[in-house]
RNA sequence: GCCCCCGUCGUCUAGCGGCCUAGGACGCUGCCCUCUCACGGCAGUAGCGGCGGUUCGAAUCCGCUCGGGGGUACCA
């Protein structure tokens, strides 16, 4: 039999890298056995849906190609896979369980229910709904304070309940005993807990990876396909990516945490795709660098560790680089297209002087570069108007002021060069300002003509960059640096 | 409060009773390359939380302890 395994993000806010990662292992699992991958959305929770993270999920997961089979958007043999639009489909399942005697109908109000919960607290008690429902008709439960009109159904948990589990992550793990959870709310609603096992066992899906969080709520869903007969899936509880004070991985405490942060600073998806299969995963080769089809291929549930892993930002740096050196060149240039065009730098659709520009630019600014966001800074000495380049105030300071002879000196010797490439500006510059002409070091003689002709202390290598730059900008940009 | 999960360099990890004088990667430091910055190369830095067992032998097994995290909702 083919596996099956899904992600279950909720619409409700910007998507959370908790998904990616969660949807990478089960992806890589389900392409190595052959089997599929489902995308469900779990938008049971009125009160906190949002109209625009449904498509902002599908653009993070595409952007990562973190491909499902089955989805609210692309339907699928067990559409709908939107659980608002399956309603109809866990009533039954709630009433069999009420007619069952596994479930009763409740009507305590929220307050009633917090006072229960701080006096089992200060009591030193477990928290635990105290049955105060159960056995008794409506009417009956109407004499009683703390009563509202519109009930919920719980579960009635029995002393019995089976809370040891096989976890093909963790192996043998003990959950904590569940209290009366509710299964159906005020509103008509599923609450998660429900909804999660109707649909896994209805989607025949056969293993719920999800993050370590949900471990102490598995036995309440162990139960739920127990009383519906139906056989249990697999479970794989992942460990939960930490903030760095080690906290669960968070939007407020890290922006990471935010899936549509990394197109934003600059981040190559192949690399996060990467980084994310190297927290708490480990290829059996020892290799860091892998792709989505490697990982998958030698994938190991064994392999996966336990210990939730810190997002440290560095590490995906440096693999950033690697991937973004890594790039065809014509690659390398469409990703850099749109931060250039934000920085307004380039035409929306480049023209063609500045596609040239970018092309032979490519060799040098490629190596240095670790996030695409580098790109304009990198490359606006290149591609800026005449009229609106400046050169650094702190490069004047420290490199231009005083340098009046040297700048002249170099201009005069590039005034006369014919063939303008990397070969000749640097003969000419070097026989006016080394041993045969000014006596200067390299070092010494470059950063004056660096600042005043690239703008900055830091540029590509200086005869490239005059090369690149063309003949009547680097003059006019010398001249007007001497004063 | 109650319950559960987890514990190897700063970070990500290898390790699954002798191959460990604990290996790799990122980071950091130094050196080389060098016109700046990167890239690349070389070297160095740093860890089995603690205490008891089990064993001829423990990073590896057990217990306790400490520490971290998560759950405890008509949120997922």
């Amino acid at each position: 039999m083919s596996v099956r395994l899904r992600v279950a993000p909720s619409p409700t806010g910007d998507p959370h890298v908790g998904t990616a990662y969660v949807s990478l292992f089960c992806l890589a699992f389900a392409r190595q056995q052959g089997g599929q991958f489902v995308l469900r959305l779990e938008d049971t929770d009125r009160a906190r849906f949002r109209e625009d993270s449904e498509q902002q999920i599908y653009d993070m997961l595409h952007w990562l190609s973190l491909d499902w089979d089955e989805g609210p958007d692309k339907g699928g043999p067990f559409a709908p896979y939107r659980q608002s639009e399956r309603l109809d489909t866990y009533r039954p399942h709630v009433d069999a369980l009420v007619a069952d005697g596994h479930a009763y109908y409740c009507w305590c109000t929220p307050d009633r229910l917090q006072a229960m919960r701080e006096e089992q607290q200060k009591r030193k008690m477990p928290t635990g709904y105290d049955r105060l429902c159960y056995g008794k008709t409506r009417e009956e439960r109407a004499e009683l304070p703390g009563f509202s009109d519109a009930a919920v159904v719980r579960m009635l948990i029995p002393d019995d309940a089976p809370i040891a589990f096989t976890d093909v992550i963790r192996g043998e793990v003990h959950a904590p005993t569940p209290d009366d959870q509710v299964i159906l709310k005020a509103d008509g609603f599923p609450t998660y807990h429900l909804a999660v096992v109707v649909d896994d066992h209805l989607m025949g899906i056969t293993h719920v990876v999800r993050g370590e969080e949900w471990i102490s709520s598995t036995p309440k869903h162990l139960l739920l396909f127990d009383w519906l007969g139906w056989e249990r899936p697999a479970f794989a509880h992942m460990p939960l990516l930490r903030n760095t004070d080690k906290s669960k991985i968070s939007k407020r405490k890290n922006p990471a945490a935010r899936l549509t942060w990394f197109v934003e600073e600059g981040y190559l998806p192949e690399a996060l795709v990467n980084f994310l299969g190297l927290l708490g995963y480990s290829m059996p080769s020892g290799e860091e660098i892998f792709t989505f089809d490697e990982m998958s291929a030698s994938f190991d549930w064994s392999r996966v560790n336990t210990v939730g892993p810190v997002f440290d930002l560095d590490k995906l740096g440096w693999l950033n680089g690697h991937y973004l050196r890594e790039l065809a060149p014509d690659d390398f240039v469409r990703r850099v297209l749109p931060f250039l065009h934000d920085a307004g730098l380039v035409a929306h659709p480049p023209t063609a002087t500045e596609q040239a520009v970018l092309a032979a630019a490519v060799p040098e600014i490629q190596p240095r570069m670790k996030l695409l966001t580098e790109a304009p800074g990198l490359l606006r000495f290149l591609l800026v108007s005449e009229e609106s380049f400046v050169v650094d105030p702190e490069a004047v300071e420290k490199h231009v002021v005083g340098s009046g002879a040297l700048l002249a000196a170099a201009a005069d010797a590039l005034e006369p060069v014919e063939v303008w490439d990397t070969a000749h500006v640097q003969g000419a510059m070097d026989a006016a300002l080394l041993e045969d002409g000014l006596g200067l070091k390299r070092g010494k003689a470059y950063a004056p003509i660096r600042a005043a002709v690239c703008g900055s202390s830091i540029s590509p290598p200086l005869p490239e960059s005059l090369a690149l730059l063309g003949k009547e900008r680097t003059l006019r940009r010398l001249r007007a640096a001497i004063v």
